[in-house]
DNA sequence: TAAACAATCATCAAAAAAGATGATTTATCA
DNA sequence: TGATAAATCATCTTTTTTGATGATTGTTTA
């Protein structure tokens, strides 16, 4: 039994790549590919193949997302990760969104063939470096409030405390208290880590 | 005659693609590939390839400086810059180290195939995106110096003047000379911003 | 080779952030 | 409802950054 793969990707060339290496696999149904999330939804609402690869930048949306939604609308889709970067957040945000598993594009031909047998197990596969990247300790950002998420974007916007307490309509100390505990939450010691670590997790 | 073209890149993914796309063609000599700076010059010191595909992420070097390399060495090889993304800085890099154009990588097989034949008659090819891209005042990170990069990865892991300082074994006021000329370059009024900025535009 | 730029150092002043402590008033939630 | 946490304000000191100006010494490169 043939296992059917679409490919979801913007780039042409890697599609014609992923095409080509697999054209002559016997195991491989060749379903089609698009190249954007709008016409992968709509090619779902006609076909199911067995696996999709999914890269994680589209241009209509992020990969991520359509992940979501396809493992919501069709559970029975696995979905592997399909991208030219190793971003541990983002692998572990498509893994969170129920894909299956995650390649880098400079796979070869083995290792895509290895991990679409892999998925079909029932198993996940996760190229090397992506692995790695997994194991390393996520960027993950404390438990901030309300308030000093706000402050927090003004900061990143290049206000003083002194513009901060006016935007707000509160005292210059108070922004001085919000100020300090995102730098104690944070475990940094001054603005320009600060910034460095709210924006590498994601909340900026 | 045909036109002997080399690739560069370190996706196996598009090699392939691409070698699927051209390997039909009768005008195409398709004489290898590399995935990455050194083992490309290896090969160039053996053959010389009409035209070569060069990705500007190259695991070893960057691609504008292989490509300003190859173009001093070899100036008869023509080079085709080739990217998944649209960044104008990177483009104009290309074009001053000596490219004769630049692809993106959802070209199709007619974009590739029309850029190596125009490119072969001296002329210059650039998809649509990147003419566009570099037809608009984008602003991509401004130029800094090696010195000034390293402060600043130095201010981003959260080290004051001092400390930078003793680091790189030059004086305070220095350190403040290149600060000073980043928030300049950069355009903002704080280090808040500056990190921003340079995070936003990979260069962190 | 001259011009342009990179990298270095200096001084003085002001603005801003960071650190330490303590306290009051609302929300929120178990 | 009572405990906990959030949001607010205050004062004071030290450290750090930012701004303004000027100058010397190498290095590239057109």
């Amino acid at each position: 039994m043939k296992a059917g793969i679409f490919i979801v990707d913007d780039h042409y060339m890697v599609i014609e790549g992923i095409r080509s290496l697999l054209q002559n696999e016997k195991t491989i149904d060749w379903m089609g590919h698009a190249t954007n999330a709008a016409s992968c939804l709509a090619f779902l609402k006609q076909h199911q193949p067995d696996v999709i690869l999914m890269d994680v930048n589209l241009p209509d949306k992020s990969g991520t997302d359509l992940c979501k939604e396809v493992h919501q609308l069709y559970p029975s889709v696995l979905v592997l990760g399909l991208s030219t970067f190793n971003q541990q957040t983002i692998i572990q945000n498509m893994i969170a969104n129920g894909a299956s598993g995650y390649l880098l594009k400079n796979a070869t031909k083995e290792e895509l063939l290895e991990a679409i047998s892999e998925v079909l197990k029932g198993k996940n596969y996760f190229s090397f470096e992506a692995a790695v990247a997994l194991r390393e300790p996520q960027e993950k950002h404390p438990l901030i409030t309300r308030r000093e998420k706000e402050v927090l974007q003004l900061i990143a916007e290049g206000f003083t405390n002194a513009e901060i307490s006016e935007k707000l309509f509160i005292s210059m100390p108070t922004v001085n208290t919000h100020r300090k505990s995102l730098l104690e939450k944070f475990e940094v010691k001054n603005t320009a880590t600060l910034i460095g670590k709210a924006i590498k997790s994601g909340l900026l």
